[in-house]
DNA sequence: TTGAAAGCGCTAACAT
DNA sequence: ATGTTAGCGCTTTCAA
């Protein structure tokens, strides 16, 4: 009969009653410290078998406590539910680990308040550094950071206070508009501008995207229409609402369209299958971002894909570093298929 | 200039001194225990505002090590990038965060060995509860747990010596395969067999949606074919790989499909858009699981979607309630569109 | 080659 | 109404 009734917690008195040793001397070996405190190997043996057949675990919260570094490190990320947030953190986790060091991620939904919550709750245990993701505040976080003993990056959307590594929005945008202008003059044997949809007018990455776009049409001697530059938010109904609101207005849908994210798309396409406007025609899209299943998708949709291990690489490069404090702004090349 | 050079950190003690009072009243206050304690209300204000102005944070190391219950609470999950695991971990953490617990996750890549070592790790930082999702040897998990004093509970896929929540899997599949079939017949006129890919036969899910396969085929005076039946693993090449196998050997694409999840679906479209048999033939597909881009694709698919939030809850009122330690398997209804 | 002991920052029982 | 104190389990210096 299973009661699943957990035992009470072996320690290292414990183990060290059963050895008929003391305590430090558990401790060395289980550190693996032994060789530097001359332990017999008979010794360490005994106790290793001992520490095996009791299912020992650390208990790492006394550790921490006594030790000055807790090799911890967090990541606060707006969501997991989309392919780039959830390769970040796969991939985060993943080279953490790789290093020794012990990750622990939360998501913050997008809240400005969870987000210095989720911050504060990470200092509690003792976080060495902080990545905030994605952030809508970053530099607030950073100051928290800085008054509570560990350091800070910026990753996805830059902060001014700390270094930043984010994709290079202005070039990935620049190369992303051209490709999608080039497919457009392909299917239509004319150069067409493009409507820009999706992100936050405010935010840098959807500012540089929108350069990169204007630095594109420009490239080929194409003119923009200015209305057609529509920052309505990431989420799928906003970009929907916009080109809704914008097909209904104009009386017919752009030929093309430069997506800025995955999430937006969502709303795009949605919209696209649903309005009977939209059904008939197969605009040619470029979107910033990448997804499996929109590479499959009926018409080619032209993407810049965020290079995560690239980014995170360069995270890492600095962590590893300890670097000096300076603070950067770290641009990392999309890729493009 | 900054230096990002992080402060020395503040503890209970500097608090106490800078309002001229001791630790344990500071450390009362800050746990709201003061009304307990009757603490004056003029004393508690002042402290909470000097812990403010210090950017205090409490040492969680610490107060775990003295507290008996750590309200700390960990998931393993296979993967992050994908939309099934995605949703579960976001729903994980806001539930627990609702709860006043402090959630964990890792992902651990479906490498058994991986599994155990994370297992570990979270027994170490003291969890209560450790959530094993989709997990390759969940009873080796709920060993560990129970011999280092926490709690187990398998998600996603079955153990036999924890309770487990998973999705109807049996009558999922069977409704799913019953949607796909009627389908299939009001588009070629004629019930016809379809072809099941993806999963592994040994697990517990992929099986019991067999066994929902053929009763839905059964229900409908289908006769399936037993070399349609491919349990080739999860992995989109895998998926590719068998279905080139079969369709190289028949010489068509079987005119339905039941695909075993997205991650198999994406390897199945993949080839039917590079193959030239399978570029012309556009297959009837259900699928066990759920994408938003997949929902949006050229040929109708139907989706049994996992009921997320459902299997969550179920995890969750099991903790809360503490829950007598009697191991069942609890079966969520999938969601259809 | 090993053990004793101090102390990490915090909580809670016990004093006052 | 508030302070003192004894640990929580571990690491590490120091002493033997």
């Amino acid at each position: 009969m299973n009661h699943q009734r957990p035992q009470k917690k072996t320690t290292i008195y414990d183990l060290a009653e059963l050895a008929g040793t003391s305590a430090s001397a558990v401790s060395a070996v289980l550190n693996g410290n032994w060789k530097k405190r001359r332990i017999s190997s008979q010794l360490a043996d005994k106790i290793t078998k001992i520490a095996e057949e009791q299912g020992y675990a650390v208990n790492m919260q006394a550790s921490l406590l006594r030790r000055d570094k807790s090799r911890i490190i967090g990541m606060l990320v707006p969501k997991y539910d989309n392919r780039y947030f959830g390769s970040i953190v796969e991939t985060f986790e993943i080279m953490a680990r790789e290093r020794g060091l012990f990750p622990i991620i939360t998501c913050t939904l997008r809240n400005p308040e969870l987000e210095v919550e989720a911050a504060r709750t990470m200092l509690s245990y003792q976080v060495e550094w902080l990545i905030s993701t994605g952030a809508t505040d970053p530099d607030r976080i950073t100051d928290l950071c800085l008054a509570g003993g560990a350091r800070s990056l910026n990753l996805d959307l830059p902060g001014s206070k700390a270094t930043s590594i984010i994709s290079d929005n202005f070039s990935g945008a620049r190369e992303l508009t051209r490709r999608t202008l080039l497919n457009l003059q392909r299917k239509k044997g004319a150069l067409l501008p493009l409507l820009f949809i999706g992100g936050r007018g405010t935010d840098h990455n959807t500012a540089e995207r929108i350069r990169g776009f204007r630095a594109a049409h420009q490239d080929l001697g194409v003119t923009i229409e200015e209305h057609h530059i529509l920052a309505c938010g990431y989420a799928p109904e906003k970009a929907a609402d916009a080109l809704n609101a914008l097909v209904t207005s104009e009386g017919r849908v752009p030929a093309g369209l430069f997506v800025n994210s995955t999430i937006s798309l969502e709303g795009v396409m949605r919209w696209l299958k649903s309005s009977p406007v939209g059904v008939n025609s197969q605009p040619v899209i470029g979107c910033f971002d990448w997804d499996p299943f929109v590479a499959l998708m009926g018409h080619e949709i032209e993407m810049a894909r965020q290079d995560v291990a690239g980014m995170l690489k360069a995270v890492f490069d600095i962590i590893e570093t300890g670097d000096s404090g300076a603070r950067k702004l770290i641009e990392i090349q999309p890729i493009f298929a």
